[in-house]
RNA sequence: CGGGGUGUAGCGCAGCCUGGUAGCGCAUCUGCUUUGGGAGCAGAGGGCCGGCGGUUCGAAUCCGUCCACCCCGACCA
């Protein structure tokens, strides 16, 4: 991409509306623009990373053995009086009349209408597991949102579903996304922690929420200080082998949110105890039969009595992790994309366009990183050679290969990581192959 | 939903107290000079001063009312 042709509005001040730095952050890179009160609008830089998001979260959840489906943004009230819920939600959910004055609603989530595809169309246990997911805009209307994207009312999320015959087939649905979360997780560049939660009503131990750590984060949490330097995830899952011990050795190691955590009982040392923030990002949880019951989402069992089946519902915060990534992956200068999500791989930046011997390694490079399939964001914009640079820090590609006259004099350029700020001097050709290698 | 705050050019702000017809920096456009970390000089364009109503000869400024947005707290992916 030619960014003199590119929808990329930068700026250098901070507009006063954002306090916290990935909104900031995510404004100064023209990546959102805000509509109203936790409403945005995606631009091409922000979207991009939205996208890569998404296509990993996707990929997990293939993986795992999960089909995709996309269900409606606008739901009908009938469904969720029928599960009770429309009365319970309050005024988060926003309310909604068409023409004919029927009550309709923009889904804050989506349990009745998954529930009501499965309860049409499944009647036997041997079509079972149902393992479905989309990823889609919900809308809750929080009444005070704020930190950019990371508490809007609109919000990108996946979310997925099971459905079983009983607990233990359930409880091998939520191995499935305990996994696939600590793989997602991973793949984004992240670490994750799962951390026991509040599961509500429905009580058991089946709900975890995924937590990354961040110095901003919006909530206190605890954890052995293992979790910092040590890999959870293995590189190769078999979803259909028991993944129990996966879950077992990463829960053996103690994470607890501010609310779970107790002092007085917690069986790490002191010495081993980290204290940190914390950002929400995902959450799975089994709940038996709370929707399927109601709903009556029923199916025969062996025996041909009929069996209530029992759900799990498994989010992730698409949007939210977007801003996440970035409080839990920038310094001074700007945003440090981890690669799997960076919107480029590489910025190539000709310092001064208009110099016939610049333009042209610039134009070499570029062309042969296109045909090798490298995202590459080329600056070819008649600017200052800081004004550039500075614009390639703010928006944080992994690489940046600088062409300027006075290196290119040597028959150099220079490569710099953005993530640890290493420069390195090199041909051309030299830059090329470590980008496509 | 309680408490606090802010709306003036695309962005950041001053002006408001003490009414007299709108200004600064950045950005944008033109020209020249510059060119390795957000350049310099000269010039130009861009505003129903959040909306409505009132007071006044005259309102960005005073009064009333509505709206929007932000921050702290309680609540949540």
């Amino acid at each position: 991409m030619r960014l003199s042709g590119y929808f990329l509005p930068t700026m250098k001040d901070t507009p006063r509306d954002a306090e916290i730095v990935s909104h900031r952050l995510m404004l100064r890179a023209g990546m959102i623009q805000q509509a109203s009160a936790g409403i945005y609008s995606w631009l091409p830089l922000g979207l991009r990373v939205l996208k890569k998001i998404e296509q990993v979260v996707r990929e997990e959840q293939d993986a795992a053995g999960w089909q995709e489906v996309l269900m409606p943004t606008i739901q009908s009230a009938d469904l969720w009086r029928e599960s009770g819920r429309y009365d319970d939600y309050g005024k988060e959910m926003l309310r909604i009349k068409d023409r004919h004055d029927r009550d309709m609603l923009f889904g804050p989530t989506n349990e009745e209408v998954i529930t009501d595809i499965f309860r049409t169309h499944v009647r036997s246990y041997k079509a079972l597991p149902g393992r479905l997911y989309h990823i889609q805009w919900k809308f809750r209307d929080e009444v005070r949102p704020r930190f950019g994207v990371m508490r809007g009312r609109e919000f990108l999320m996946k979310d997925a579903y099971s459905f079983d015959l009983d607990f233990e087939a359930a409880k091998r649905a939520y191995n499935r996304q305990f996994v696939a979360y600590l793989k997602t997780f991973d793949r984004l560049g992240l670490k994750a922690i799962p951390m026991a939660a509040d599961s509500g009503p429905i009580g058991g131990d089946l709900s975890h929420e995924f937590i990354i750590l961040a110095d901003t984060g919006e909530s206190e949490v605890f954890c052995h200080k293992d979790w910092l330097t040590s890999e959870a995830v293995p590189a190769t899952v078999d979803y259909d082998a028991d993944l129990q011990p996966i879950v077992d050795a990463c829960l053996a190691r103690y994470a607890a949110t501010d609310e779970k955590h107790d002092p007085a009982t917690c069986p790490v040392a002191e010495a081993d105890l980290v204290r940190t923030r914390g950002i929400e990002v995902g959450h799975i949880f089994y709940f038996g039969t709370k929707y399927s019951d109601p709903l009556g989402a029923k199916v025969a069992g062996p025996d041909g009595k009929d069996v209530t089946v029992h759900m799990g519902s498994y989010g992730v915060g698409v949007s939210r992790l977007v801003g996440g990534i970035i409080e839990a992956s920038h310094d001074d200068a700007g945003i440090v994309w981890p690669e799997p999500v960076a919107p480029f791989k590489v910025g190539l930046v000709n310092l001064k366009v208009g110099d016939a011997a610049c333009d042209s390694a610039t134009e070499g490079l570029y062309g042969k990183l296109l045909k090798a399939g490298i995202e590459v964001l080329m600056d070819d914009r008649d600017e200052r050679p800081g004004a550039k640079l500075a614009g390639m820090d703010l928006i944080g590609l992994p690489w940046q290969v600088v062409v300027g006259p006075r290196g290119l004099a040597n028959g150099i350029v220079e490569m710099k990581n953005r993530k640890t700020g290493a420069k390195d001097e090199m041909t051309p050709d030299a830059a090329l192959n470590r980008l496509i290698g």
